[in-house]
RNA sequence: CGGGGUGUAGCGCAGCCCGGUUAGCGCAUCUGGUUUGGGACCAGAGGGUCGCAGGUUCGAAUCCUGCCACCCCGACCA
């Protein structure tokens, strides 16, 4: 069947390829490593951006916008930060260009060079902070709670497509806090907010968890992350929420006066979610026809298709169509009719299915006979006949359920891909062979870790804040354990 | 940065080893017609600095030298 995408199990990677190119998602573009997100996966990513926002927002956050550039002075204020990004910066040197002496073209002119360098942000705590020491006198200034939708730039020595790219889009809340409660309180509400997107949303099971110290963003005390399980048994970092205690506080001299007039650094969070989820998307749902799209995030989740001898026919089917669509429309679905005269039905029907669009109404002459319409789920790749009358309701009700079995069949898959392993030799050889999640037990020291991702590539990808405390060992050292952590190979 | 590979039409490739006159194939595109309940068919047409520069030769996509770009593996990567 699916003659046009690589198949899913023989190339896993080429396949995710070919679907991110063929669903018209993006697209690399004359920048290594940068890509070009097409009107389709932009269309993802505004549904994605839309939800988000409503939730940041019911949460009292509100949006501003800090500057793309930041002085290199800014990032050795806080010593771990710096190390964690410098070797991934872009950096502005110069800002002016004159012609080629020598020839056709433009050089850099030399004397146009910049007192300063400025980085493009991979992140922006230190630009933001810098502002927020002007904004906090008082603890009557606090909490700020601030969000930003933006692009970022980390110079990636390998990318993929969505997953990892040397630009990508995402948005970052950067908050300021009174008390360490508070801002831990904070971190832990904007990693809950990011699992009940992740599953209520993308219909995408997640494990909510501590990273480990190795693990952890750069200049925080605490991260906290969602982390998914992919199709082919690999974990993707679904998004991360930071405590960053006073560290960014102290490196840029942020104090307020609290209640009883005591002056003190003031306390932070950060967290992120960027256009990788678009990946998680394709990694954790799509099959061999293509796409499978979360109905909620779809950006387009009813299609209707006309199938037609002549204008005659066309017209009296386009009548019924428009009528549904009005339906559907009217009761809050997103709706295309494709009356496009230029593809057959049977190349819309594939071409749908590539792009992953929940639910298609096929409409033809034998329909309007019947008063009926044929409707097929992307999910199950499932067909029914039902009456044109009963539609709206039937498929409101269907999107529904689409939207729930996605996520049930991405639970099963997590469940049954999710191991307790109690010796060294079944953890390589699950590793090497089924791949998933593993729960084991870890000394809790950096150098184990360290050494068993030398030796198996896998990495402690978090500990589960649901992880009970248990009597265990060290898969690695044998050293005694307290609690499991979640192994796996990851994206 | 180390190892390997590839640059030929919008995309995917053949031709190169063994030099030869008009550089070919599939997909896509355009025109006309027949089609339309699961990726249509027939006929015709358009589209090329053969990565760049130099060299060898009567003659270079093909041989030689240099350069550039990209891809894969490794290193690296919250």
């Amino acid at each position: 069947m699916a003659k046009f995408l690589t198949n899913r199990d023989e190339n896993y990677a080429q396949w995710y390829n070919d679907l991110v190119i063929k669903a018209e998602l993006a697209e690399n573009s004359a920048v290594r490593g940068c890509m070009v997100i097409k009107p389709y996966g932009y269309a993802i990513w505004e549904k994605i951006q839309a939800q988000l926002d409503s939730m940041f927002k019911a949460t009292g956050h509100v949006n501003a916008y800090f500057p793309l550039f930041i002085p290199k002075s800014f990032f050795s204020r806080e010593a771990k930060h710096v190390e964690g990004f410098a070797k991934e910066c872009a950096i502005v040197t110069h800002y002016r260009l004159k012609s080629d002496p020598n020839g056709k073209g433009v050089i850099v002119d030399p004397s146009a060079k910049l007192e300063e360098e400025l980085i493009i942000r991979p992140t922006s705590e230190t630009i933001i902070w810098n502002s927020y020491k002007n904004w906090i006198q008082s603890y009557r200034d606090l909490p700020i709670l601030i969000n930003q939708w933006c692009n970022v730039v980390r110079w990636e020595m390998r990318t993929r497509l969505f997953l990892r790219t040397a630009e990508f889009l995402w948005q970052e809340g950067h908050t300021a806090h009174a008390t360490r409660e508070e801002a831990v309180e904070e971190t832990v509400k904007m990693i809950n907010v990011y699992a009940d997107f992740a599953e209520n949303y993308m219909a995408l099971p997640v494990i909510k968890g501590y990273k480990s110290e190795a693990e952890r963003f750069a200049g925080a005390i605490d991260t906290y992350a969602i982390e998914a399980l992919m199709q082919d048994g690999k974990a993707l970092q679904a998004g991360t929420s930071h405590f960053l205690g006073q560290n960014f506080a102290k490196a840029f001299d942020v104090q307020f006066t609290d209640k009883t007039g005591k002056l003190d650094y003031v306390w932070a969070t950060s967290w992120g979610l960027s256009t990788r989820m678009i990946g998680a998307l394709i990694m954790a749902h799509a099959d061999n026809h293509g796409l499978v799209l979360p109905p909620r995030l779809a950006p387009i989740q009813v299609v209707i298709i006309p199938i037609y001898k002549n204008t005659e026919q066309l017209d009296t089917i386009s009548k019924a169509a428009v009528k549904i669509r009005a339906g559907l429309e009217a009761a809050g679905m997103t709706v295309k009719y494709d009356d496009r005269d230029t593809n057959k039905p049977g190349w819309k029907f594939a071409n749908y299915e590539l792009k992953g669009v929940p639910v298609r109404i096929a409409i033809g002459p034998r329909d309007i006979e019947n008063g009926t319409v044929e409707i097929a789920r992307r999910d199950t790749l499932e067909k029914e006949t039902i009456k044109m009358d009963t539609a709206v309701k039937h498929i409101s009700a269907l999107l529904e359920d689409i939207q729930k079995n996605i996520y049930i069949k991405a639970s099963e898959f997590k469940k049954e891909n999710t191991r307790y392993v109690d010796t060294w030799k079944d953890f390589v050889s699950i590793l090497d062979n089924e791949g998933g999640f593993i729960m084991a037990h870890w000394d809790g020291t950096p150098e184990t870790e360290e050494k068993i991702k030398e030796e198996t590539k896998a990495t402690i990808r978090c500990i589960p804040f649901d992880s009970p405390e248990e009597e265990g060992k060290c898969i690695f050292s044998g050293k005694p354990s307290k609690k499991r952590v979640l192994f796996a190979r990851s994206y």
